[in-house]
DNA sequence: ACTGCGAATGGGAAGCATTCTCATTTGAGT
DNA sequence: ACTCAAATGAGAATGCTTCCCATTCGCAGT
């Protein structure tokens, strides 16, 4: 009886290529550009592969969020790379050694303030190697 | 001859006195409330402050940024945990060791990649321990 | 294949947060 | 007090995102 709730349309196949491509946070300009599927579409579906997991939002530099795989299909943990002056966001590995104390980190958080993380966000924001110039 | 460039005004002190009475960044909505100061002037100010650095912009769980005193004034370096049931923003402090790592971990994006950091991120988001209730 | 139902679409309207405009007011130095 | 640039503030304008809804399309069961 219960059939479907979320269906593999043309749309839905061609926003996940373009972030499996690029490989990087994508704009949701840069997703339309990419796909040519339409503003309020591109929007919509993107929220909803964000709440089936299968991907992630990212906060940028200006207002304008961006949009990645999520982890688990991704091949990696990572973190990301901001550059403040031309937008662009790019991953990094973090050393296992920072994840370990970060983990740590974690658990002490819940236990002194009762505050129960989801999950935690490292980024750093500079300039890109092209915007040193 | 060069007079002055930033005026400290009443609304100035009120928004900056906001700012320090609250401890933890507050939305534009929450300082115009606290102050009575218009709206439009409160985003000027904001801005402003952040730009002289004193004050700085922190991204909240939905669309709305925040803002608190900048960690020069504040009493220390800190990190946030960001309720996603609530939207609040909270205040932790990172362990010393913790900080040690992240700063070589910043060294080495800079030498492996070309990526300058100006600062880093370290927020988690999770539920407060009121919203987990 | 054919059908039915509910999800997906898409173009524009609506909703918010934030920034801009500009005539008027205010603050600091003289 | 006087001057002049900075600050103000109410509303318009902008930009990102979500909502609306009539139409189209996918999927499961015939």
């Amino acid at each position: 009886m219960a059939p479907f709730e979320v269906r593999l349309t043309a749309h839905r196949r061609a926003v996940l290529g373009a972030l499996e491509a690029a490989g990087r946070p994508l704009s949701v300009e840069e997703v339309v550009r990419e796909t040519g599927v339409p503003t309020s579409t591109a929007y919509r579906n993107l929220s909803e592969l964000v709440d089936c997991g299968v991907a992630a939002r990212v906060a940028g530099a200006g207002g304008a969020d961006r949009h990645e795989l999520a982890e688990a299909l991704s091949h990696h943990h990572h973190h990301h790379m901001v550059c403040t002056r031309c937008g662009t966001v790019s991953d990094f590995d973090p050393s296992r050694q920072l994840e370990r104390l970060i983990a740590r980190e974690i658990e002490q958080i819940l236990a002194e303030t009762g505050f129960a993380v989801d999950h935690h966000v490292f980024d750093v924001r500079g300039l890109c190697r092209r915007c040193r110039g």
